[in-house]
DNA sequence: CATGAATGAGGTTTCATTCAT
DNA sequence: TATGAATGAAACCTCATTCAT
């Protein structure tokens, strides 16, 4: 896996797949509640209900769950943010950026564990599966930068580095995340999103002469 | 270690400080490197040109390295930050701001595989050992937030959270280390910098009405 | 183990047991030639002709080995002491312990190594398991305690404390194992039967006024 | 040591001998307590009040403190021993044994844990240590066997082997120590000392035809 | 296709002993 | 003479992976 040439067992891709998704599901809270490293194959079989054996023929090393947990996860908030920010093309670009910072600092609050465990475990991956993790990574901050790329063009925002700035949007979502410990004692999620999101925009806006 | 109270088998103070240091120093390149859960006690002893046995009569742990090393490169970086930030004193606060954010940013990107991976392997300690990791962390941000404050009292910054605010300037600092992989291939460090202090500025300089 | 609710990786009750039977068989010829101490886990599991991982499947931590050997060793005696004194029930008691003597010692005599080794060794058991190996001896008291008391009842024995007596008897049979240094170069194992049912006897049996 | 030809830095035998002395008198309690191969030769030192190296200036090995503490603690007892026998000289043979168990019993009841240590951990001694050991023990038994040779000749007592029964005698006092687990719970010292003294003497005085 | 028993390399940690000071 | 820092062999134990069933 992770190479997408793994040494399988199973000539039944469909079978594969479907295996493979179950494992990501299941081995998910886990992983996430112990760490990479201190979860062991046999824990791993035994959260998706299956046999070590049979954990093995649908995955060529442990790294692999790591990856499919990692990438299923992931994705999955991807496609999420992707489909919302769809939906708010006739907004107007203030507007549509306001909703889409709350969808999604809100997603993050929602999946909090899994992000900050992408956060620290992806280094464990082969370099090409850290790859396709960061690529997902960067449609969000794509998906942001179009909303920002629209906002300049209808000459509501003015933007240096439209792709820096869809970073730091980003950025500041990851890390209600990542650095929850700094946040939880002395702000609640709307507060935060409020506030950054009045910075965003304060830093985006242009200012009258 | 790591609660400082630490069973050691010497009671010598000043040679424990200095082994501790020493062993803080050494074993930093591996461990940065290999990462802790793959770099093994054996090969930490050999970069700190000890035998395994010398390393463990000041540690009580592998965990401990582990702090030693996340605490000295950080608490070195901390205390040039206050230091620095002291010296600006008299300078207004957009200025004051500028330089600030510039050294600190520059200090990161000196010490990017540090800050990487202290942000990924902080979480391998025990909690009171996280816990001092993070207070470093909260003095860096305190001390932006202390400019902030002064340039709010003269006028010159108009902030709702300036704790939050001080806050997203170290987060982005800390992303030029965390998300290298993002930057490295489009953006200079000098042009990171200069576009953070943009974004940033626009959003705390308060616009005429 | 030891307490009998060990953390196993294995679920076959079935098979657990009889590797547990196979170890407890392997581990005790080295274990009793070496000394528990000075016998590492990896040639007991060379004893055992497994890998060490495999034993580990089976057993805790190397105190289970031990406990284990200790067990299976001595409850075969037990039990063989308890069937043939059962046998003995028609004997009048003065013959019945005579044969009660003569057995228990030639079987002490027989598992020597076993005996010392359970006697030096038993203190590195856990508490619990240590009060299992105690309970076996107990067994073996209760046994000749049984004799004495139908001696007693019939008027061929008399005895202020029969507990003590009973112990008495079997201390003077382990001794033969444990002190054999001290014996060994005087005395056959015939004589010292002999001897002792003659001490023995004298002490419990009733003088005419 | 242990072998009397151990390799010392030190000429000055005074200075040896005392120091000796003094390890065996300072390891005692810790090795008692912790066990032999559970104690370590720092913490050893440090309940002598000596560096580790100073100790080995005194000492070939580990194993020789084991010695020292063992022959120190069982001859001061052994010497007690012969000495208060010495005194029954003037007693009729009953009395003098009885006198002389009790004397013993005793002693050991003060020195539990010394003997029932001595018990299980000569076993870890070179075989010419063992011997020395052994050798202390055999002097009691020849003590006793000089009273019961004594009461032979008087006439008082009939003895087929003068030398198992002394050895019985002691066997059963030092069963007091190593057993312990066993009486404790339903036998005072005193009774133990009434119970085994009567068993004996009846096991040794002639009954009238 | 499914299983889990077996394996042994390699992990962390301890400790008896030496030797420069 | 006295010290204790240094050493590395060896201890116990875990676990990713394989393969016979």
């Amino acid at each position: 896996m992770q190479r997408d040439n793994i040494r399988t067992y199973s000539n039944d891709e469909r079978l594969i797949a479907s295996r493979r998704e179950h494992i990501a599901k299941c081995a998910a809270h886990i992983l996430v509640k112990k760490g990479y490293d201190r979860t062991s194959i046999r824990e791993i079989a035994d959260a998706c209900n299956m046999g070590m054996g049979t954990l093995y023929r649908y995955v060529g090393a442990k790294e692999d769950v790591l990856y499919l947990v990692i990438r299923d996860g992931l994705s999955k908030y991807v496609r999420f943010c992707e489909e919302v920010f769809e939906e708010l093309d006739n907004l107007r670009p203030v507007e549509a950026l306001k909703h889409a910072i709350r969808q999604y600092y809100t997603m993050v609050d929602n999946s909090q564990d899994l992000m900050l465990f992408a956060f620290q475990e992806t280094k464990n991956l082969l370099p090409e599966a850290q790859e396709a993790i960061l690529n997902l990574d960067r449609r969000i901050v794509e998906a942001f930068e179009k909303l920002l790329l629209k906002g300049c063009e209808e000459g509501e925002f003015k933007i240096t580095d439209t792709r820096l700035a869809a970073h730091n949007i980003v950025i500041a979502g990851q890390m209600w995340a990542v650095r929850r410990w700094f946040f939880k004692r002395q702000l609640k999620l709307e507060d935060y999103i409020e506030l950054q999101t009045e910075m965003i925009l304060a830093s985006i806006i242009p200012r009258p002469p």
